[in-house]
DNA sequence: CAGTCGATTCACT
DNA sequence: GTGAATCGACTGA
């Protein structure tokens, strides 16, 4: 007997510490999509921590840019970016305001809304698959850079929301290096997930993309 | 202002 | 396992 998962949403300082603290505390937790045709549920099964300026990973390494702003803004936003010229990833803002933080969320099981994901995701054989990576989440909750900047903390109504859900406890969490990170930003063990879970995405180290043949 | 490449996914061999 | 898709942010000159 498992108790119902909790909708109550997660405060504000929830989101004002470490990314290293937040990530594998949202392993378990619900984001909520609103959207026009109804809203979307998903239970965060995998996280990576970003942790800013000190980081040579994070899109904050080089310092504030128009692109990754609302990382250096108040916690508890969403920080969507746009890669790879076809897709969009889903980010959670940590540290106060002027720290640049961020957890990117990298999968999750779908628990309410599949029948508005499955249309938006056609190449998934199996709802396990709906959001089964960074971009498989953003395009199957239907995020695009329209929610940049959104906060996760604000109303029922809202866009985008946080809840509580049902954290998992730390022996179920795994841990590893962070997946398609270049250089020494590779080599930490800041990707979390929760331990067997068939929507966690496939390792895969970073891969340099070749050059044109001269 | 041109060159480079990305916190990825998918089709194909 | 390999390579294409596809565009815009960032870098350095």
């Amino acid at each position: 007997m498992t108790a119902a998962p909790d909708h109550t949403p997660l405060p504000r300082d929830f989101f004002e510490r470490s990314p290293l603290d937040v990530a594998p505390d949202l392993l378990g937790r619900l984001v909520v999509r609103n959207t026009p045709d109804g809203p979307l549920t998903l239970r965060l099964t995998e996280v990576e921590a970003y942790a800013g300026e000190m980081d040579p990973g994070s899109h904050a390494y080089r310092g504030r840019t128009p692109r990754n702003d609302v990382m250096f803004g108040p916690a508890g936003h969403a920080y969507v970016y746009f890669t790879y010229g076809m897709w969009h990833c889903l980010n959670v803002v940590c540290f106060p305001e002027g720290h640049a933080g961020g957890v990117l969320l990298r999968a999750g099981e779908i628990t309410e809304g599949t029948a508005l994901a499955r249309p938006r995701r056609t190449t998934a054989r199996h709802d396990r698959e709906l959001a089964k990576g960074p971009a498989r989440l953003a395009t199957a909750l239907d995020v695009d850079r329209e929610l940049n900047g959104a906060d996760f903390c604000a109303g029922p109504h809202a866009p985008l929301r946080l809840l509580t859900g049902a954290p998992v406890a730390s022996r179920d969490v795994s841990t590893g290096p962070r997946t398609g990170v270049a250089g020494e930003g590779g080599v930490h063990p800041w990707r979390f997930w929760i331990a067997g879970d068939a929507t966690v995405s496939p390792y895969r180290p970073h891969t340099p993309r070749r050059r044109n043949r001269t």
